[in-house]
DNA sequence: TATTAGCACTCTCATCATGAGAGTGCTAAT
DNA sequence: ATTAGCACTCTCATGATGAGAGTGCTAATA
């Protein structure tokens, strides 16, 4: 990531092409600069300018005489190197920083986590207008808290599998009829007793190897705690919560139904997003993927601002936002960022 | 109801107009129906007779020289007095029934019924290319199993709720620190002894009144199941499974951007959704809302397939597709139709 | 009397030409 | 180094034109 070189001049027009472009989807021309921002040049100047800035792969003209339009490179450049992230959430409409608001409301429902992923989405997109994303802690790197056994009906069992993060999922399983609650109450006993705190994943490992070694005087109480674990921790659906769909619609944008169907089947398909937002499971901060940057080829003409959130510093799941390459980063990143902290300070 | 009278070739005529007008949405001339469909008339005859039932309110005209559309109307009369529902599910591709493969399919999965109602909603859409609801059983009328809770942190239980049907919900609920986990069973057991097999509604009502007769002589333990059960039954989401929105616009009655969002518009509000399919839910059979017949204004400009699924006679939930007018009403109605049987009967 | 052929009429839609408007790139003047 | 001036290019809205499809009506036909 080689970092370009602008003179101030340069970077002055490309900020004034990127913001007039963010706020209308229209081809910015340099008389329009010249005038909406009032710095000492003409439009003459300002058109030469722009053509370096064309050279540079910077800006690009939809056609011959119409104005300039940032490439993902000029967006770049401008996340990188020009923009300011706000520090409030104050724009539109001032009725405060309703971003703060929000995590401050988000404390209060913390309880149940499942709701509160739901909440947190929908308020994503609703104060942002884009799409709005979060995944759930990753089942695997929640620590263990305790799981239980109810025998349901003649042949199978409710785990309730309940974790540190206060995440529960439950999960209807099988087993041996013969098995009584009894028998299921000594194995949560084990599977509580010995593994709580560590993480879901860990405990599996752990259950293997004990498993491997032991096969010659092979506990069948440990046996069969490892097979009911395993089927208890197995959650096929990868859930992740996606709202917005609808307010995307009504940017200009998307005024295209070919772009809308685009966007639809992107994000239709959960597993799509899941590719992409693992890519920065383990990473820090916040992360901005601009159009063609998208590792993820259907997502090409979108861009994606995300950021991991964190219990106990281990990074636990993903919320981000999805909009057009034309998108307001620096609300973006804001509104990212500050969830994504609460989100951590919650769970702490 | 009147049953509008029609003879034998008018009925003919417009037969053949929704079915043409059912597989493109182009608008039908009285040419192309004599050619299509050898009746013994010729393009004129077809002209009066179209006339006819444009003055009828069957048919109309986008314009005064195009060809006829059907009305809502038209569309009544056809699903009333002229379809036939089909009986199998060989539509376009002829792979077999694939309805009925998908029901059979159905079969392995009914342990996990969250699942189960997921599974059945993309499935729907799927086959369809409608928009696919499925609403699990209203808990309310979901019949009491029994209950557990198992403490959870400090000051926290989580209630475990099983119903007969296989429906498994968790909540966590706050509740007085205080309470022991030997409390707490000794409440579950009460509650487990008392009320299995009745409804969940049944029982609130059961509580409130034993609460008020028995207010002198006030049980401690009545008293705190009473508490805690409200608690642990009140589910505020209102869960509607819908899927198949992508589907859907990729129909050509949806090329349109505005239609798309008004669509969108309609099914991103569950409440809309459930406002229309309570209507039918203590009901039987495949109901038909047709274009403006529909409760909902949101959604006068489609059409609703919908039926309720059964358990032991009682009506649970409701499965539906949602589609344009035009919408292919045998073979939704045949889908429908066979797919609630279908859940009925793993429910038995 | 019911049906049909014939024909004038209507309306849509794609195509094309036109011209205003916006913005550029270049050159010459400052 | 900057800017004014100007010719040039491209888009977009508008309106004209004509082919195509389909109708409604009337007169002829079985």
């Amino acid at each position: 990531m080689v970092m370009e070189f602008l003179d101030e001049r340069s970077k002055q027009i490309l900020y004034a092409v990127v913001q007039s472009y963010i706020s209308k989807p229209d081809p910015v021309g340099s008389r329009f600069v010249t005038k909406k921002y009032s710095f000492g040049f003409s439009p003459a100047t300002v058109r030469n300018i722009m053509a370096d800035l064309e050279d540079l792969g910077f800006l690009s003209q939809p056609h011959t005489s119409a104005g300039r339009v940032p490439t993902d490179k000029g967006y770049r450049f401008y996340v990188d190197s020009i923009m300011v992230v706000r520090e409030t959430g104050e724009f539109d409409s001032g009725e405060g920083d309703f971003v703060q608001q929000f995590a401050k409301k988000l404390e209060n429902i913390r309880s149940d986590v499942n709701n509160m992923f739901l909440e947190v989405t929908n308020s994503l997109s609703m104060m942002s207008n884009y799409i709005g994303v979060v995944t759930p802690p990753r089942a695997e790197k929640t620590i263990f808290d305790r799981i239980d056994f109810i025998r349901y009906k003649e042949d199978k069992v409710v785990a309730i599998l309940m974790t540190e993060e206060g995440v529960i999922k439950n999960k209807i399983i099988g087993v041996d009829s013969r098995l009584t609650q009894d028998d299921l109450n000594r194995i949560a006993d084990y599977l509580n007793a010995e593994y709580s705190g560590r993480t879901i994943d860990e405990i599996k490992n752990l259950l293997v190897r004990k498993a491997y070694r032991e096969k010659a005087l092979w506990d069948k109480l440990i046996a069969r705690a490892i097979k009911i674990y395993e089927q208890a921790i197995s959650f096929t659906e990868d859930d992740v919560y996606v709202s917005g769909l609808y307010d995307v619609m009504n940017l200009p944008d998307f005024s295209d139904i070919s772009k809308i169907r685009e966007i639809s089947k992107a994000i239709k398909d959960k597993h799509i997003i899941l590719k992409l937002l693992d890519e920065l499971s383990d990473s820090e901060g916040v992360h901005v993927f601009i159009g063609n940057e998208n590792p993820v080829e259907e997502m090409k003409n979108l861009s994606v601002v995300a950021s991991t959130y964190k219990e106990r510093e281990r990074p636990m799941g993903v919320i981000a936002l999805i909009g057009p390459t034309r998108m307001d980063y620096s609300k973006a990143i804001y509104m990212v960022d500050t969830i994504a902290k609460c989100i951590s300070r919650t769970f702490d």
